[in-house]
DNA sequence: CTTAGTTTGTTCGCTACCGAACAGACCGCA
DNA sequence: TGCGGTCTGTTCGGTAGCGAACAAACTAAG
């Protein structure tokens, strides 16, 4: 359905918007998915939960995921934000059938979807998309041990601000559907916590909200407050990628 | 010299002592890594620094090496310990020439030394082997992913049960060098909470230190105190490899 | 054996954040 | 237009851990 709607409206899928997929000419697109599809992901959706079968891959074009942590007793924490600059399933290409994490669409929209038996192909016959892929792996890598750092050092006020922008650049527009309940669950600390920190942005003029919208109203001002953090995981990004 | 010695005491290195590379026999060993070298690593040695070009990878017997987080401001955050269950340098699979972690060595010991292009070369010619190291990227991307969770939502006691753990698993004996200092940066608190900590670790008689040397001399008491990030991240691996 | 350097013990006041609870505001739906 | 559910504002007391500082214990080297 999407993707016949697409069809019409975007040079036959010449465009992906999704920056890994974007570095296959639609040829080789074509030839190395066949079964490639667009689809739609809803926000909230679970794309994966812990220790289910790895079957596709997700390359989100306006959606954006969150690699989910779950512990024991039920705590869900965020340990990456991912969207149209990367993939879901960055297991399968490690040789996993399964992982522990969770992975949640945050920000409803479009994903690309591939079946993992395709990926794995396309590592094997095409050296440079795997080359692509890979050098995703090891930022992704890298994404995550700065966020070992963050979560156990920075202050809710900076990794609020950090998880906003990281947002921003992924989604369209300025405005996004989002809970203080909801990125408290992703920072892993109290709702009041968020709620405090985000009336606080909003009185200094660098977001907007209202009731589930948030609207990033001065960007600049939000990378004065974000920790290093943000700018050092897309800095790493732009290097090898 | 140390070869030499080995040499004399082990069946000419048919035995390693790293998981990873005992999935080779002596002869592929031989074949795919001709320059490879028993290195020895002493205590705080700093193997990479931040974006240092990786040009050998390191299979621990031995020692155990941190991956460490290094902020502006200079603090440093351990993000995953490596030991002979695994290798130090995983993102050379993953096609990067640098990486903006560092690697330290915490618990001197030998560890197996590997040019990078050898390493590349072993991933193309021994499928086997290729799947071997993948799995293990996979199980320390997964580590770190709980590391977020841990870092954020566990206490001093927890983490540093956690550390002293997996530690001990790396190493011969019960005991190792390990300062209070030491353990605090690892974990990214102060040196008086690791110092309280423990203290009521010894008290109970889990521990036991003096002056830098560390003794675990209950394990599996240290297991009930620990958080369930010990396990998750063992079992994690132990379904992997 | 002494001394210097390292390691550990312990204290202080302080802050960020927790867990729980409740009130008010907003929004979609009947 | 009102009602019920969702979302946000705000409060409370409590606690884990911070930063700084200093004292005591140990150990190695001369």
């Amino acid at each position: 359905m999407i993707e016949s709607h697409m069809e019409t409206q975007t040079q036959t899928h010449s465009q992906t918007r999704n920056a890994l997929l974007e570095r296959l000419s639609e040829p080789e697109r074509r030839a190395l998915f066949p079964s490639i599809e667009l689809v739609e992901i809803s926000p909230k959706e679970v794309v994966y939960a812990p220790r289910q079968a790895l079957k596709y891959a997700y390359f989100p074009e306006t959606c954006v995921m969150s690699k989910i942590t779950v512990l024991e007793d039920g705590t869900e924490i965020e340990a990456a934000t991912i969207g149209n600059e990367g993939m879901v399933g960055v297991p399968i290409i490690l040789a996993a059938i399964d992982m522990p994490s969770k992975i949640v669409c945050q920000i409803g929209g479009t994903a690309w979807k591939v079946p993992a038996e395709e990926l794995m192909q396309a590592m094997e016959t095409n050296p440079e998309f795997s080359l692509v892929l890979k050098k995703y792996a090891q930022a992704l890598f890298e994404l995550l041990a700065q966020g070992t750092a963050c979560n156990r050092l920075h202050t809710i006020e900076q990794r609020c601000a950090r998880w906003l922008l990281s947002t921003h650049d992924r989604v369209e527009g300025d405005t996004f559907s989002l809970t203080h309940e909801f990125l408290a669950t992703m920072l892993g600390v109290r709702r009041p916590g968020v709620s405090l920190v985000a009336k606080s942005l909003q009185d200094n003029g660098l977001v907007s909200y209202k009731h589930g919208r948030m609207t990033i109203t001065n960007r600049h001002g939000l990378e004065g407050i974000s920790c290093e953090c943000y700018a050092a995981v897309r800095d790493n990004y732009g290097r090898l990628i």
